[in-house]
This record gives C-alpha cells, sequence and structure tokens, in this order.
DNA sequence: GATGAATGAGACTTCATTCAT
DNA sequence: GATGAATGAAGTCTCATTCAT
C-alpha cells in the first residue's frame, strides 16, 4: 500500500513481466529472470529492478490467487453452517493450488520474500484458524488437530493430486475426492 | 538375476559412492555426481561409471528402503487383521519416506531409470493393492477410494509433514497424527 | 539488412574474438571457444553469446574470404575473354582455400550454421556456374563436366597441395600447377 | 616378417580386433580403442596391448588395401600399354580411396605409426614413380609433373568425391569422371 | 597375457547476477 | 530508470590412457 508509485512506463513494464511470467508458471517452465525479460521484451536490468530474485517475481505471480482466497475466507465466516464453511474453504484452496503452481509453491515455502506475501500467508492461517475453531465448537473434530495444520495438508493434497497425475486431466476431480476423504477423517474420533 | 560380479576393487568404490551419496541425501543437500566423486576421493570417470546419471545413484540410495517396504508389506499380509495389517503397512510407508529423501524423491517420480526401481514400485504398488482390497473385504472402504491412490497420499502425507516441520524435530510424531486422520476419512463413507 | 547493431564495447568484443579466432586458424590450431576466451581474456559467456558455436565463429572467420571471392567472380563476368575469367576465378577460389584454412573447412561442409554463409556459398556457386557455361559457350569443355563439379574439385585441389606439403612452403606455387593441370583436362574431350 | 608369432588366442584376439574395426571405418565410426575393445567383447588393455594407438590400428586395418594397391601396380609394370598401365593404377588408387575411408586417412597423412605401413606407401610411390616414367618416356605428358604429385592428387580427387557426396552413392562413377579430367590434363602440354 | 576399473584433464554449456553505458 | 553485454563459477560429461589385479 505505501510503495512509491511508480512511472507510467514503470507501470505498464512491471504489468508485462508478471503477465509474463503468469505465463510461464502456467506452462510449468521454471521461473528464470533473463528468460523473463527477454520475452517481455526488455533488459535483464529492468526486471531486475522490478524483482530482485524469481522468488519475488513468483511471489507477485501468485498475490492475487492468494488475495483470492483469504477474501474467499472472510466471506465464509459469515456462513451460518461451520462445517459446510470449512469445507468450501479447503476446497477453494486446494483447487488453486491444483490449478496454480505458483500458488503451491509460495505455500509450501517456509520463508518468503516480500512482506506482502508473509502478510497474505498470515491472513489465510488466521481465516483457516477460525473456521476450524468454528467447525469444532459446532460439532466433532479430531482433538488432536491444530490449526497450523491446515496449510501443510492442503499442501500435502494439491502434492498428492500431482504425483497422481502429472498432466493436467481431471486434476480437479482427483482434488476433491482426496480432500473428501481427509475430511472424513478430520470428522472423525481419533482411535 | 544379479548384475556381472564386480571386481572386489570396483565393489568397494560402489560400495563408498553409494555410502557418501546417501548421507548427502540425509543432510539434504543435492546430489552431484562431481561433488560425490570428490567427498569419495574418486575421479569423476569412477562415478560416471557406476552411475550414469545422479537419478541412478538416488535411485541406487533408495533401493534398501524399497526393499524393506516391500518385505514388510508381504509380511503384513500374514496379519490377520486387515485394517491393521493395511494401517501398518501405510504407516511404515509414510515414516521411511519422512525419515529418507531419496525414498520421497523416488516414489514421488513419474519415470525410473533402473529396472530394479520400477520393479520395487511395481511391488509395492502390488502389495498395497492387496492390503486394501483385503481391508475392503473385510470392512467398510470408501467405495471411490482407489488402490492407485495409495502412493500418491503417503507422498502427500510426507510432503505435509516436510511443509509442517522443514526441519527434524518430531517429524514422525506429525507423520503418525496426518496419516491417522487419513484413514479416519479413509473408513468412513463418502458424503 | 545488418543485424541489430551492437553496442560500442561489445563491438569491440566481438572483433577481438574474431581476430583472434582468425589466429588460431592460421596457425592450424582447432578452434575451442573456451580456449578462444581464454586468449581473448574475457569470459566463456561472453563469447557463447556471440557464437553459440564454433561453427559459427568459424564460419565468421571465413565469410570475408567468401566475400572476395564473390567479389572477384562477379568482377570475372566482365572479362571479354571467357576462359581466362574462369581460370581466374578458379584460380582465386583454390589459391584462397590453401593460404586459408577456415574457408576450406568451411567450403567442404555439407551443412552451414550461419545463414549468411550458405547465402555466400550459393553465389559462389552461381558465379561460378555462370562463368563455366560461358568458358562452355566459348569453346570445348569437357562435356560430362557439370558446375556442381567446380566446388568439390577446387576443395580437392586445396586438399592435394596440403597433402602434398602440410607446410607453408610454395603451396602456392604447388596449387597453381595442380590447378593448371586439371584446367588442362577440363578443356580436352573425354576419352 | 620378423614379428614374434603371436599365441593362438592372441592371434585370435588380433584378428577379432582388426575385423571390428574394419567394420567400424567402413560404417564411418571414428576408431576409439575402448569402443573396439568393447564391441569385441575384450579388455582394453588387450587391444592397447595389440595397438598402442587408434592410429597404428588404423593402418593395420588400412594394409591390406595397400598392399592390394602395390600388387595391381606391380603387375601394370608388366602392362605393354605405358599410358593404360598408368592410368588403371591411378583409377584403382582413387576407386580404393573412395571405397575405403582407412586407406584415404592413411594416405593423406604426413607421418606412419607402423613401419609396414611406411614401407607400403613408400613402395607405391615407387611404382607410381616408374609408371608415369614409362607414360613420359612413351608419350606426351606435363614436363612440370612430378612422380611426388600422384599421391596428392589421387586424395584430391578422393576429397573432391566426398565433398560432392558425402553419401554412398555413385561415387565410383563420380571418381571415374574426375580422375578422367584430370588424367586429360595430365597428357595436355602446360600453357 | 588379459582384464577392465580407475583416472582426471578438459571440453562444453548454463545461468544468476553485476555494472558500464 | 533502462539497458543488455559481460561475467565466471559451477555443472555435465567424454575419452585416451594407465595400472592394479
Amino acid at each position: 500500500m505505501t510503495t512509491t508509485p511508480l512511472r507510467k512506463d514503470a507501470a505498464r513494464n512491471w504489468q508485462r513481466i508478471v503477465a509474463v511470467a503468469r505465463d510461464l508458471v502456467d506452462e510449468g517452465t521454471p521461473l528464470q529472470l533473463n528468460d523473463v525479460a527477454r520475452r517481455v521484451g526488455l533488459g535483464v536490468g529492468t526486471v531486475y529492478r522490478h524483482f530482485p530474485t524469481a522468488e519475488a517475481l513468483l511471489e507477485t505471480v501468485a498475490t492475487p490467487s492468494l488475495e483470492a482466497l483469504v477474501a474467499h475466507g472472510e466471506q465464509a465466516l459469515s456462513d451460518t453452517d461451520p462445517w459446510r464453511a470449512l469445507e468450501g474453504f479447503l476446497l477453494r484452496t486446494v483447487e488453486a493450488q491444483v490449478s496454480d503452481p505458483s500458488l503451491s509453491t509460495v505455500a509450501a515455502a517456509a520463508s518468503d520474500t516480500l512482506p506482502r506475501t508473509t502478510e497474505l500467508k498470515q491472513s489465510l492461517s488466521s481465516v483457516g484458524n477460525t473456521l476450524l475453531d468454528r467447525a469444532r465448537a459446532a460439532g466433532t473434530i479430531r482433538p488432536d488437530f491444530a490449526s497450523a495444520d491446515l496449510v501443510p495438508l492442503m499442501c500435502g493434497v494439491a502434492y498428492a493430486v500431482q504425483v497422481h497425475s502429472p498432466g493436467r486431466a481431471d486434476r480437479l476431480a482427483t482434488a476433491e475426492r482426496y480432500l473428501a476423504t481427509l475430511l472424513g477423517g478430520l470428522r472423525a474420533t481419533p482411535r
């Protein structure tokens, strides 16, 4: 919010860089700043000025998805059915990771480059936490299940989906199935 | 069935290479044949002679763990309680992956380099399949759960554990907890 | 038609690389990009940026000689004596190959790396073709002699010269003698 | 002639090595002693014992062809038509080179590894010399043409043929044509 | 004599990052 | 701010030759 406003041309470059990076991420190409620069038609230096590392760029690419997830989570808080709210939130989370490689990478990373990323990841945790607490209050949730487990498990489900089928086909269906199984266990009482 | 027996010195070098690779894998260093050669104190060429690619070496490092898993799975077949047998097998699988990075990499890989690896991965699938079928026959298992889901989900659990805590501490406990949750869902009927 | 103009420093490096390569070629050293880089005092990467392969560099080194040959051939077209024109052209061709190893290599190569090289080789063939046709029109030329034979035979003469005396001494005289012999046969009628 | 007689098995190995090398040469594969050893099914060391360098092996492979050429040349000496004798000899020489890559390499080499090769190459020169002198005595031969030019020019013709068509097809026909042209010039008087 | 594992120099290439223009 | 040429460490891999068994 407090970033220095960019010159008009710089802003356009920023957009173009992110757009190209988005495409690369979608097609599974590893982000390389030189590569990005070439494709955008900019000098490497320019790209480096905007994004000091490939991680910074990747996090920037992931940001809209992260924001959308947080937004959805916040809306879910107003759902009157806590369990449905939690389910919906987790489903979105997994689906997003499955369809956006930048998101799964950023979500699984132990540390962040951009403050904004840290902020968003914290918001996401926080929302998840709240949704979990509500669901727990409303019914039976495995007592040994912690809010800090939500993100790792969603990452795990996304990863499992990708191990199952590295291609594109019916990843969403698989994700849904895996998540449903896991949620079944979340409700169950421990042995 | 075994490959041409190696000369004594060659065999010793093979051992040393694998041992060093094992250490590197354990400390999380990515395998690089040059690096391995330097640490073992051998010429690069020697290492390349034994292992044409880093993947071949990694798979070799993972082989004993894979064999142990298969062996355990086969013993589990004689357990009279099908559900306990399945649980025990999966727990071992996850624990092994969590404590041996070579295993999680090899298990998640879409293709193999060594025939032996393919063999072992197939045996593992096959055993898992049988154990799952027995458990299904003996009680309630999610009908939409396929044998082909076992390996991906175990990889997913191991991945989730590592996202949860990239360090060493209580990874085993976490793994057990995550697996238990998942197994809870495996037993449950779908919504 | 020219490629994007290079920055001044880049242009200077380009020149230096080509100059060093020229020297190496002249002293008979096989071109190796690493070697070139070291001698020029540049990083390997810089050399690779300018010339992706050793062939590209070799062809670049050969380009001026090729251009000179084409230019000479085009001037020869205005000679009123067709036979003298052909002779002069072929003599130049052989002399050039004998004194410039890059030329003989590039001329004999079945395929090219740089478009410019292909262009020049085609121009050369084309000019030779025309000169041969004129000579044929003006007098007796072996009927079984094709335009496509000119280049191979010039390469052959240059090769013969080099087999005769791998050193530098009187290669030009030898070349002239061999060419004269061949031209004698070109005029003669087949048996 | 004075070599220590080989043990029977060693002799068989020698034969097999040369046979494999012959095949490799024919299919255009560059001779590598390791490669040869692997294909023969022998240890590298054994191959090295028989042939200290790849050149030695290549010369050995070329020896029968060289011997055949010399033999033919010696028979040609009894031909009553000196010009026909010379022509026949040169045609054989070129044809042999065109169809046997080992021969063209060995013939063009400035120095030899095996004494036997040097011997044969000298015999070949000597025979050529004699045939040329006879032809000269019997009629018109370019006065500036020396016996030392025969071998280089035959190498040149063979090289030209190969530049003309790197593949196999009608190399012999081309060789004959090129040689005929050259011989036409050999007979002609210099300008 | 035979074996073939070991050697290691050195060729080739990539890429993240810097910095002169 | 923008540019993109330059950098060079670091990785991959090949191959001719040696030498211990």
